[in-house]
DNA sequence: CGTGGCCGGCTTTTT
DNA sequence: GCCGGCCACG
């Protein structure tokens, strides 16, 4: 007995008193499919009818899907006033904050860029090449951005950094950290970390910012608290520091983002943060049969770590037996679940009650070619994000330096692209002159022809990108079509000749050119509403905040994704696959590289196979393979079974085993007819 | 000095 | 199978 998303149903006692609860601090500790999002939901919507205005309330959730979601039912339940309150990502509300404070961070026009970790990257590495010795050691600036990213969450600054003993990537970031802040606020931009911590830092140190936005928003809401960090609990205190109408939802069993900050002790300690804390558990559990739950159980009460005792109770018939099941190699795993798909299809099953969930994005690829072999459709979530996409990021970075003449990054990706004669040398000969002058890039870029030492090839070049710019940036500012401007740059520096010339193949080419194409289009699809300087500015800052699949309806299709991306997530048929040990746990958890941050967590990956088993409604398999071709390694190498695997309870699992069968090769049919005969022998 | 061709290492997870 | 870095050529 399922409710439909939206629909009132009758709630259980917990779920009343979490919904019926007025002021003060709350945390509701949510199992999996205990009807977390109807309680929020319907908190949120009981406060409206309540007399509480909808702008008075602040909800914060993960991800923007989420956040999505949560507006959509409450619209619905409390009426189109309710889009009045405040619905989004802890990132999204920091941007909607500093750009209405902007004027306090000595930005007054608001107009800053984002920088996602392909910008943030690039500065890291330009500071680098200035870093006498960095230069030749070849460093992993994810490592160094790591560092600074957790330095950043738990305030401590540039000058407070102090690396581990023995941590060689710490040495190298205590150099690093200070540049990095100074040149991203000469940019201007801010990167995700910022949209965060200068919202706090803003809030901490103007008392009259504070105590306007406190009495602004009178309930604050916060979903998935499990996954927030230093920085974000920090925000959640400011904000609700004057009336504690805090009201936290999430579940420590479900805690999965250690890796990029986020603490469970938040979630543990909610009640020392607010005094007088009323504690919900919500332990039934309405989405899984019992089969699902009692895997999911098992799973769960083996973990070694702190957490909140509960127990999820099953409301559901058993159901199927949970299938456990081994391919012979990676294909033939990728085939079972593309062929049992196909069958659960024909029986009347829709693609969209379909998900099959991995560890690591890698793994897509295996079961992409089987669900193309089967016809079935199919989205793949996660992966390289839309505006990710290298075509993309190229005419985005057009934009941005139109936009923004002090945005260096940007024009650095497109100053010799396309090819224009703007070399190694002439960029280091700009930026030298710019940096000599204390000028942004674009100032260099200007005046070319009067840098000395820079050869007219190059100024000639500079001289035509300067012009493309320049035209882009007066239609901007006379508040032209941006789609019209953007076309405009796409032609004026042949931006789909180089396209066509620069893919392998023309069916890159061709996908290429339909990324952008699809980018324009979005574009033409906005257009008045992005006429203007600041409207665009505005448009380019949250779209770095989506992701693709955020805002598209997938319509009727199967869904492959991450175990992270699935979170929230629930489907009457669950595949997870790769259930190995190097997969899940995953090769990094098991031996630490230099580079990492910290020690990993054995108990994140447990808690994220069980993340991937509550996600099942009705039918769960638990995929892996018996051997698997490494990275480079050698074909048939055999796989260890994934650990967590053996705190799974026998009674409620059905075992087989399945070899691969391609009609298309002769050599893989006779593999798998061998590995038939092995298995009948076996048997 | 710029460009294009070739080689090697690789993102685990995401706002 | 892809991007960033290195080398030889124009």
């Amino acid at each position: 007995m399922r409710y439909a998303p939206g629909v009132p149903m009758a709630l259980n006692p917990e779920q009343q008193q979490a919904v019926e609860h007025g002021p003060g601090p709350m945390l509701v500790l949510a199992g999996a499919g205990s009807g977390k999002t109807t309680v929020i939901t319907q908190r949120i919507a009981r406060l409206i009818e309540r007399g509480t205005p909808p702008r008075a309330i602040l909800a914060m959730t993960f991800t923007n899907k989420a956040a999505n979601e949560m507006l959509e039912r409450i619209v619905r339940l409390a009426g189109h006033r309710a889009a009045e309150a405040t619905i989004g990502t802890f990132h999204a509300f920091g941007l909607k904050f500093l750009r209405i404070e902007s004027k306090a961070l000595g930005i007054p026009d608001g107009r800053f860029a984002i920088f996602d970790q392909a910008d943030q990257a690039g500065v890291v590495r330009e500071i680098l090449r200035t870093v006498r010795g960095a230069a030749d050691r070849r460093y992993d600036v994810w490592a160094i951005l790591a560092r600074i990213s957790k330095a950043r969450n738990e305030f401590v600054v540039p000058d407070a950094y102090e690396p581990r003993l023995g941590d060689e990537y710490g040495e190298v970031t205590k150099i690093v950290y200070p540049r990095y802040m100074k040149a991203l606020r000469a940019f201007r931009a801010f990167d995700f970390d910022d949209l965060v911590c200068e919202t706090v830092t803003l809030l901490e140190s103007r008392d009259d910012v504070r105590e306007r936005w406190q009495e602004r928003y009178r309930y604050v809401l916060v979903d998935e608290y499990q996954d927030t960090n230093h920085a974000q609990l920090r925000l959640v205190r400011l904000l609700g520091g004057g009336h504690s109408n805090v009201c936290v939802v999430g579940d420590d069993d479900q805690a999965i983002y250690g890796w990029r900050g986020a603490d469970v002790a938040n979630i543990l300690e909610f009640d020392q943060h607010f005094a007088g804390t009323r504690v919900v558990k919500l332990e039934r559990n309405y989405r899984s049969c019992r089969a699902v739950l009692e895997v999911a159980n098992g799973v769960i009460q083996a973990s070694e770590g702190k957490r909140h005792d509960k127990r999820l109770v099953a409301t559901r018939p058993d159901g199927q037996k949970v299938q456990m099941v081994v391919g012979e190699n990676g294909e033939a795993e990728a085939q079972f679940i593309g062929n049992e798909s196909r069958r659960l299809l024909d029986e009347g099953l829709k693609p969209r009650d379909i998900a099959v969930l991995f560890r690591s994005a890698t793994q897509a690829e295996a079961i992409e070619t089987a669900f193309k072999g089967q016809q079935i459709p199919y989205r793949l979530v996660g992966g390289t994000q839309f505006y990710e996409k290298k075509e993309v990021k190229d005419l985005i970075a057009y934009l941005r330096a139109a936009l923004n003449p002090r945005d260096d990054i940007s024009l650095r990706r497109i100053i010799n692209y396309p090819a224009r004669g703007i070399g190694d040398v002439a960029v280091e000969r700009l930026a030298q002159h710019a940096l000599a002058n204390s000028k942004p890039l674009s100032w260099a870029v200007e005046r070319a022809p009067t840098i000395p030492g820079l050869s007219p090839h190059a100024a000639n070049g500079c001289k035509a990108l300067h012009a493309v710019i320049e035209i882009a940036s007066r239609r901007f500012a006379a508040s032209e079509s941006p789609c019209s401007i953007a076309k405009g740059i796409v032609s004026g520096v042949r931006l789909e000749t180089d396209i066509a010339a620069g893919s392998g193949s023309n069916a890159v080419a061709a996908r290429r050119k339909g990324n952008l194409d699809a980018f324009l289009a979005m574009l033409e699809r906005n257009d008045d509403k992005l006429r203007g300087v600041d409207a665009l500015g505005g448009f380019l800052q949250m779209m770095t905040l989506q992701s693709e699949t955020d805002s598209d309806d997938p319509g009727n299709v199967a869904t492959l994704t991450t175990i992270h991306g699935s979170k929230g997530l629930e489907f009457d048929t669950v595949f997870v696959a790769g259930l190995e040990e190097g997969l899940l746990p995953h090769a990094r958890t098991l031996d630490a590289k230099a580079s990492d941050v910290e020690p990993q967590d054995l108990g994140e990956e447990r808690r994220l196979f069980y993340v991937a088993v509550t996600r099942a409604m009705n039918r769960l398999y638990l995929c892996r393979a018996r051997t698997r071709q490494a990275r480079g390694g050698p074909k048939g190498a055999a796989r260890t079974p994934s650990r967590f695997l053996a705190d799974v309870p026998p009674e409620w699992i059905e075992s087989r085993a399945v070899t691969g069968f391609q009609p298309a090769s002769m050599k893989s049919m006779l593999d798998g007819l061998a590995g038939v005969l092995a298995a009948i022998e076996k048997a």
